[in-house]
Formats: structure tokens, sequence, C-alpha cells
DNA sequence: TATCTTATATACTCATCGGTACATAAACGG
DNA sequence: CCGTTTATGTACCGATGAGTATATAAGATA
């Protein structure tokens, strides 16, 4: 077979092989001179757990099958289980796209000058997310800290962490507003990252339900309006 | 076998035969004067539908197993197959069963004399259902629309129909609340009721996520801080 | 061309899923 | 005591779950 395309990029298999059963962050720096042995592999790694994470997007982890999943990324059992590992590894590696491709607005928001402009940004970051029509409703996260049964405990697990993360996050951040005079006196940091918390998840959970793009526009906008402050 | 002290009450038997595989509210009345015919059955409904509301709470419609229902409910397969018809037909007996002994503070909180005692009592409603240690964590609505699979689609809608329903209850009571003067001109009450709505499935979230009462109460506050109007 | 290594495809494992057949037990009216 | 009716317990059904054994294919190296 011919070498593919994506083939031409700095070759990913040593990382792949070290990582076989186990997790490693992407952003990891790997000696790009190596050249694989044996046969190569015939699918895009990136291109397939694209594809994973949009199954475990629309089903959570429990109800995506492995069925539905090799169906999805194209390719053989023995295939996703070679590259990645097992459904779990799968699902952290899904995770981690996510956070890295569709949650990234989060993290730039906590950098806008005032408080108002973090909740604009973070309320705005999650209504494009939820209303884009190339994404599955609703939210990763959301969908897989609420279902389901013990043996996805540790799913669940890793999801509320970073969830928890953000949070903490949104709480360092308001502090901080609060001491540079954002809000008014009788306002409580941790509620307020609260607050975005639940109507970022609310957000999810009606968009999940199918809520339109309007729809959702109008609880941005109401929520903005409710915003302590200047 | 002596007959078992809940046998004492009205006898539900021809109400139960009648919808072994229907749906019935249970507000119909029935005829208590009817004895049953054979053999009698040797567990309570009531008791055995609350426990496997406590399952579906916990786990969701997907992740509930036949065998955790069973065991819960302390009877064996074919006797839940008889007195509930299949699992889908249980699920939505024990969603009726939340309705009306869960959210009911719901109805109750729509009656409140002012827009702010409505959401007062929404949200404090639902803060004692969520941190109340008898409970399961969480809310069976929000589990069970998030999650799952294509199979449960027909759950989903159930759920989402009743969301929308409360939704729909909302959006009634503020409009006739704007009308009655109890928020600024330039609120929105579809945005009200959506963002009541955020704040109860944002609560459920994090209540599932393993939120203390505390933070709840946190969260509570500062929406109702964030209340328009008087 | 032979060998080594890794990926692929088919076909399988065992456990669990929701649901049921069947024999038996417990109440009733006669 | 007998037949009817309904509930119970055991043992099963086919389908599907996640995960794997095995043989073969495709490259690099020698």
């Amino acid at each position: 077979m011919a070498c593919p395309p994506w083939r031409q990029r700095p070759w990913q298999a040593p990382l792949d092989i070290f990582c076989r059963f186990t997790y490693i962050p992407a952003v990891m720096e790997i000696d790009t001179a190596t050249v694989p042995k044996g046969r190569p592999r015939e699918f895009c790694v990136d291109a397939a757990l694209a594809a994973a994470l949009r199954v475990f997007w629309s089903k959570g982890y429990e109800g995506a099958s492995m069925a539905d999943l090799t169906e999805a990324m194209g390719i053989t059992k023995p295939s996703l289980y070679a590259a990645f590992g097992n459904k779990e590894a799968l699902f952290n590696k899904a995770l981690d796209l996510y956070e890295r491709e569709k949650t990234d607005y989060m993290r730039a928001a906590l950098n806008a000058p005032t408080a108002r402009g973090v909740a604009e940004r973070l309320m705005y970051g999650a209504l494009d997310m939820y209303s884009c029509p190339e994404n599955p409703n609703g939210c990763l996260g959301v969908i897989n800290s609420v279902a389901c049964g013990a043996e996805a405990e540790c799913i669940r697990d890793a999801v509320v962490a970073r969830s928890a993360a953000a949070k903490q996050a949104m709480l360092e951040r308001f502090t901080r507003a609060k001491a540079e005079g954002d809000f008014p006196e009788d306002v409580d940091p941790a509620g307020i990252a609260a607050f975005l918390t639940a109507m970022n998840q609310g957000m999810a959970v009606q968009a999940g339900a199918g809520a339109t793009r309007a729809e959702l526009e109008r609880l941005v906008e109401t929520g903005l309006k409710l915003w302590p402050g200047r």
C-alpha cells in the first residue's frame, strides 16, 4: 500500500507503542527521527480518535459499544485495541482531545480583563459549542458525569476531576476579580463560579434535550443580564 | 402464606392486571370491593416500585440492569415482568412515582404570590431534594435525558417531555408575573424560565458529581441574589 | 529472498443483557 | 376434593457486551 499523506508527519509510533496500554498526555515530545518497524498502520490515529470522540460525545461511555466505535472509526476491533489499549484508554484520549479542541475557549475566557468579560466569553463560547451543527448535542463531560453504572466509575471520576479543575480556575479568577472591584460587596466568588458552572451544565442538558440555538441564546442573554456589577 | 399486612389496603390487583403492559396513572380510582383470583402476590407493589425508582435514580435507565432491579426489589424476574410488564414500563411507573413524590414541590412553588417567591421555592425545593441523604444523588430526569444509547430513545423522550412541561408551566407563571409587574421591563419570561431550569439542572449535575449541601446552598443563594426585581 | 516486526481480518472467548418456558405453589369457587 | 387462576422459582433463550487467539499481510532489514 502506498504511503498515505498523513504518514508524512512526524511519526507517532514510538509514543503509540509506549502508551499502548497507558495514557500519556499528547503534549509529550517524541524522537521524530525514528522510523517504525513492521507493517505500517493503515489508518490515521488522529482521525480515528476524532471519530471515537464523536461517538462518546453522542452516546456516552457506556452507551457507546465497541461496534459503534469501530464502525465510526473505520477500523476493526484488534486494530483499535492495538492502537489505543482498551475502551477506557480510548475514552481518556478522546476526553483529552475534547478538552484540547472543544473546551479551549474556557482557558481563553479566563484571561478577559473583567469579570463580566469572563462570563461573556464563557457563556458565548459554550453557546457556540453547544449549538454548532458539526458537534453532537450536549457536553461530553456532563453526559459522562451523570451516567451510569458502577463499572464506569473511574470514567466518571476522570470527568468530574476535569470539571472540578475548571471550576477551581474560575474560582481563582473571580476571587481576583472581587479584589479588583469587579463585584459588589455581597457577591460570593465561589457562588459565582458555581453559578457559571451551573449555567454551562444547564445549557449542556438543554442542548442535549434538543434546545435550539435561539433558546440557548435567550438563556445566555438572561444570564448576562443578571450578572452582578458593571 | 398468611395475608401480609399491606394486603389489607384497598386491593390494587384489578388496576395491576389491567395495566400489566400499559401505563395507567395511579390516580385512577378502582373498584375496591373486588377480590383477586389466583395465588396472591407475595410482595408489595408500591414498595417494589419505590426500590426500582432508587435503582433507576442511581444508575439511569440503561445503567440499571434487571439483576440490579430484581435484587433491590426483592423479587424474581418473572414476578417483575408479571407485575410491571417490562423494563420500560417499570421505568415509566417509577418516573411517575418520582414526579408524584419527589418533584411535587415544583407544582406548589408556582403558586407562590410573587415571581421571587416562585424562584425561592423552586430553588430551595431542589436544594432539599438534591441534598437529602435519603435520596440518590442527582436528578432522575437529568440522568436519563443526557444518557444514552439509541435503544433508550423513547425513555429519553418521555423524560424530556416532562421536563418541557415543567418549563412550560414556569413560562406561563412568569409571563403572568411580568404582567403583574414582578419584573423590570427588560426581563424575558422565557429566558427566566430557561434560567431557572438551567439552575435546577446545574444543581442536579453538581449534586450527582458529589457536591455538598453547603456548596449547593451557595449556588442557590447566588442565584437568588441575581434574581431580577423585588 | 529470508527474516523480523507489526497491523489486519476472521473467528472466537466468556459474561451479561433483556426477556421467557415451564413446572409448581397458593389462593379461590364449585 | 377438583378445576381455575395467578404468582413463584429455576433454568433457559438468543443477542450483544468487551476483549482476544490465530493466521496472514505488508513493510523494513539483512
